[in-house]
DNA sequence: GCGAATTTGGTACTAAAGTATGAGTACCTT
DNA sequence: AAGGTACTCATACTTTAGTACCAAATTCGC
């Protein structure tokens, strides 16, 4: 809201284009609340109307707050609908993909751009390929113990696996590392 | 509708238990039904008292209508709640499993022996090899965490190594594991 | 049978790995 | 200018790995 505020000052002071830009913009971002605005405001005029018109056939009261029920159960149930929407549960099927890595003596770039690693990520991962410690990798690397550790434990998220032992073994099973 | 009409004409035939235990059973099949019906019929003589007693105090038919209106908006909310079912969005989650093709090249039985590793040891070092930590081995021999560590620890004095790491990197490199 | 090697398991300890969180910098894109 | 990503580093903590030392039971060759 304060920034709303700002920006009107900020309008005010600027040509008549800028306040009409203004404008537009203000309406864009709130049209959804003067729709619906608009919208009740079109219903009890309605309603009112009804409520005059049928009040003269004096019997129809009835009908009248009949449909008013039907209509407003309507409502509630477009209203639930819409509520309801965000409650999505979300079902996980697992699905299994054989794939037969081909047993080529080059790295598999292809496996390896699946992983997104990043440039460090990737320097300590061959460095631990080799069956370097946390310590070694960072003397090598000119990092500190715990850039090394955090860049492990991104690498095991993105490799999937949940431990370094894990990501040998899996590395050079997709011939990732030379 | 036909079965219910089938199995009334087979009630009627039956001993009066029968005829009661049909009644029991036709009860609980129909009491979501029944329970609607009476719940209308209860809702239809409250609306008639409440249009009866109102109408007399002239200008109260507004608050009528506004009451009528919000209590089947949540009927509506409340009906639509009941029948819409829980939208399930099915996200497919593709888990790639990867096969290893016996492609491997002969294991390397003369590095191999060099080591004198014993049955256990190596038994151990090829599951090392596949990335799994010490419990899951102990799991997968049926030995305690303490045999998997002492044997563990006495295959890196063997093998010249100082992690499992590294072990891990020696028995791929040797291919002296599968 | 005896000794060596193997296997199994324990305790106690240290070292290393891994997780979680926060925070500052740098670069790039919009 | 703002937001996102990558990179860096730190602290604090839990878990796992690894070492050392010990002690049974078993196996196997001599």
């Amino acid at each position: 809201m304060k920034d709303l505020y700002k920006e009107m000052n900020k309008a005010m002071q600027g040509t008549p284009v800028m306040a009409m830009s203004f404008l537009k913009d203000f309406f864009l971002r709130t049209r959804h609340i003067t729709l619906y605005a608009c919208c009740m405001a079109v219903l009890v005029f309605l309603l009112k109307w009804l409520q005059w018109k049928l009040l003269i056939v004096d019997n129809s009261l009835d009908i009248y707050i009949g449909l008013i029920a039907l209509f407003f159960t309507m409502l509630g149930i477009w209203v639930a609908t819409q509520l309801v929407k965000p409650k999505i549960k979300t079902v996980v099927v697992e699905k299994e993909v054989y794939i037969t890595p081909q047993d080529s003596p080059v790295i598999n770039e292809a496996e390896l751009k699946k992983l997104h690693l990043s440039t460090r990520e990737l320097e300590v991962l061959r460095l631990l390929a080799k069956g370097h410690s946390n310590a070694e990798i960072a003397e090598q690397l000119f990092l500190s113990l715990s850039t090394v550790k955090t860049h492990a434990s991104n690498l095991f998220v993105k490799m999937d696996v949940k431990s370094r032992t894990q990501a040998i073994e899996k590395a050079k099973r997709l011939k990732i590392t030379a």
